[in-house]
DNA sequence: ATCCCGAGGG
DNA sequence: CCCTCTGGAT
């Protein structure tokens, strides 16, 4: 993507959406970490209704990392995915007792060795938690990234990141990637996206009505 | 039927 | 690369 077109798409999302933010609830590293492993093919909605719950019956790391599988599931069933993510807490809590004396890694390297903790989850953490540079590539980025051409449309998603991390200064990359995440939720949404009221239509790779 | 702030295994 | 895991909203 070139220049004069990056500045476009970020001075219309500055616009649009100037204090984009991330949207899952926390108090603290530990709870982001949680959330975000939660948010895995479900909404931040959903796992902010069931978070406050969660961390009531499992204040501490070392809770969670003693935690009983079933009422561990039971705590998380009404989001998807919830046996893997059942297994995956527990046993990233119980590395972090182990390993990190009940702190979560601040290195991308370290992170992303937690069960369940692959690069996008590893992204959000040191971007939102640390306010470390990163650039999360989740379905949204994805698809508002081939849709603006900073990727392909059939670039993997750690092509995507790649491109638009090129794109993009450094400096911006936190706020950018929440600005993606609203214009794709709740602008240029993956079914019936608003394109009439769009600004940048024109450079549009889908062009829907 | 498609999508939602994915990760791990094959 | 592909598939599976999962339920709820639209």
């Amino acid at each position: 993507m070139n220049k004069e077109k990056t500045k476009r798409v970020l001075d219309y999302f500055e616009e649009l959406y100037p204090d984009a933010h991330c949207e899952l609830n926390h108090r603290n590293v530990f709870e982001l970490l949680v959330a975000v492993m939660l948010s895995a093919q479900t909404t931040d909605k959903k796992v902010n209704q069931i978070t406050p719950g969660l961390f009531e019956k499992y204040p501490k790391v070392s809770d969670l990392a003693n935690a009983s599988l079933e009422e561990l599931q039971d705590q998380i069933k009404v989001i998807g995915l919830y046996r893997n993510k059942a297994k995956n807490l527990k046993a990233m809590a119980q590395e972090l007792v182990e390993n990190y004396q009940g702190e979560v890694p601040c290195t991308r390297k370290e992170l992303e060795s937690l069960p369940g903790v692959g690069r996008k989850t590893t992204n959000v953490v040191l971007s939102v938690g640390f306010n470390v540079p990163a650039f999360a590539v989740d379905t949204h980025v994805e698809r508002i990234s081939k849709r603006l051409g900073f990727a392909k449309k059939d670039d993997t998603v750690q092509d995507v990141e790649r491109k638009v991390c090129r794109s993009i200064e450094r400096s911006r990359w936190n706020k950018a990637h929440h600005q993606f995440i609203f214009f794709g939720r709740y602008f240029c949404k993956a079914q019936n996206p608003n394109c009439k009221e769009c600004h940048l239509y024109d450079m549009c790779k889908e062009k829907r009505k």
